[in-house]
DNA sequence: GAGTGGTCTAGACCACCCT
DNA sequence: GGGTGGTCTAGACCACTCG
C-alpha cells in the first residue's frame, strides 16, 4: 500500500474514530508530515484523495476541516464497483434469473466496442434490500475480456472475482441515468403495477487500459432506492 | 491562471480541434514537460486534471490516451454550478414563478444548518430546454451569506452573479436523487398527468469554506431529462 | 504579519506495459 | 530492457485567511 494511501486511511480511521464533528480543524500539512515522518507534498495527496472522498475540505490560508457525514440509507453514485460491495452496509441479497453466453446483441456491442459477432455473457439479477426488491440487473460481459464465468461467481460477488481473481482493475466508467415507467418485464421483476416510476442506470466499466468490458442496464424500483452525489 | 490549468486547457484544444479519437496517444510526460517549458509534476498534474473531467485516461507503463465523447443531451451531474451554466450548450429558457425573503421552514433550516428564525430567499422557477420544460426548481438562500438578491438577478444566471459580483466561490456540493411521482404542485407545473414520475434532485452547495449557503429542490420532467456520470 | 494550504521544481526511484 | 506513468522528497515561493 502506498504511503499516502496510508495515510488516508489512517487519518480517516481518526476521523471516525474520535468522531470528529462537521468543521472539526485538522493538524497543519506541516504538522502532519513530521508526524508521518514523509514529506509535505506526500500528506497534501493524502488530504485530496480524502478531500475527493467527501470526507473533509480544505480552505487555503486557513486549514483543513472535516465535512459532515451524508444522510443514511442512499445509496452513492460514484464507486466503481459491483452491487455487492457498493452496498455492503446494507443487507443485501441477490438472486440469479439467467445465466448465458450469447452474441452480443446490437446496442451492447456498441456499447462494449465490439461487433454483434463477438461473444458475451448474460446475466439477469434482481437485488434485493432488508427483503425489499432494490432492482433487476441486466448486465453484459465481454467475453474477450472476461473469459470465464458460473453459476457460482454469478451468484456471489461478480467484482470481487474480477478484481481479485482475474487481477483485472477497473479504471473507470459511464454511467446515464433516465426516468421511466416501468415495462410488461420490469413490473413482472420489481413488483410494480404498470406505469409505476422506475429508474433505469446504464453503465459502462471500462479497465484500466480503456477497454469496456462490462455493460449494464439497472432498473430500481423507485421507493427503495434513492441515490447521493458527493463534490 | 496558473500553469497547470493553462497547461490542460490547452492539451484540451488541442485535443477537441485536432479530434483526436477515442484511444490516441498524448504525447508522454517527459516530453510534454519540455514542450511547456515546466517540471514533469506540473504536466502530471494537469493530466490529472484532464483525467478527473473524463477526457483522458492514463495507463501507468503504457501511456495517456484521450477518452471517447460521451452520448450528447444528457445533463452532468457533477459540476459545481447553477442551471444557466451548466445547460449553457443547451437552449435553455427560465421563468421565475415566486421570489421573495421568509424565514427558513424547519426542512431547509436543517439543510442551511441555520435556524427557522434566520432569513432565507426562496426562488421559485420553471426551467425549459428548446422549449420543452425542463424542471420545476425550489430553491432557498441564506440571507447570511447571499446578502441581496433582487427580480434581474434571480431572473438571470444566480451562479453568475454569486460567483462573479459576490465574489462567493463554490467549494463543494451534496446531491439526493429521488425517484417519485408527480403531486398536485408539481404535476402542475410540469404540466404532467397525476401519478406520472418524475425525479427530484435535492442540492446542497456549500461555500470553499464549508458554509452551507444554498438548498435546492429540483422535480424534473421524467421524459425531458436525461443524466450523466463518468468514472 | 503569522499561519496555512497551493503550486512548482528537479531529481530519484518504483511499478507497470510491451516487444 | 526500454518506455512510460506514479510516487516521493526537500525546498522555494505564492495566495489566501484571520486576528
Amino acid at each position: 500500500m502506498l504511503k499516502y494511501q496510508k495515510i488516508a486511511s489512517e487519518i480517516e480511521m481518526k476521523i471516525t474514530k474520535l468522531n470528529l464533528s462537521q468543521g472539526s480543524k485538522l493538524p497543519n500539512t506541516k504538522t502532519l508530515s513530521q508526524e508521518y515522518n514523509v514529506g509535505r507534498n506526500t500528506i497534501i495527496k493524502a488530504l485530496e484523495l480524502l478531500e475527493s472522498r467527501g470526507l473533509i475540505y480544505q480552505v487555503q490560508g486557513s486549514g483543513t476541516f472535516v465535512r459532515q457525514k451524508s444522510r443514511k440509507g442512499y445509496i452513492t453514485l460514484l464507486a466503481n464497483h459491483g452491487y455487492t460491495e457498493n452496498l455492503s452496509y446494507f443487507d443485501l441479497k441477490s438472486k440469479v434469473i439467467s445465466f448465458n453466453m450469447i452474441n452480443a446483441p446490437k446496442n451492447v456491442a456498441a456499447n462494449l466496442r465490439c461487433t454483434m459477432k463477438d461473444k458475451v455473457y448474460k446475466v439477469e439479477r434482481v437485488h434485493f434490500v432488508h427483503d425489499q426488491i432494490l432492482c433487476l440487473e441486466e448486465t453484459y460481459y465481454k467475453v474477450s475480456t472476461i473469459p470465464f464465468l458460473n453459476n457460482e461467481i454469478v451468484g456471489g460477488a461478480i467484482y470481487k472475482y474480477i478484481e481479485d481473481i482475474l487481477n483485472i482493475e477497473v479504471g473507470y466508467s459511464d454511467k446515464y441515468l433516465i426516468v421511466k415507467k416501468v415495462d410488461d418485464h420490469t413490473s413482472e421483476y420489481l413488483q410494480l403495477p404498470k406505469d409505476s416510476p422506475m429508474l433505469l442506470i446504464e453503465e459502462i466499466y471500462y479497465t484500466k487500459n480503456g477497454d469496456p468490458f462490462n455493460f449494464s442496464k439497472n432498473y430500481y424500483h423507485y421507493e427503495h432506492s434513492q441515490f447521493f452525489l458527493q463534490s
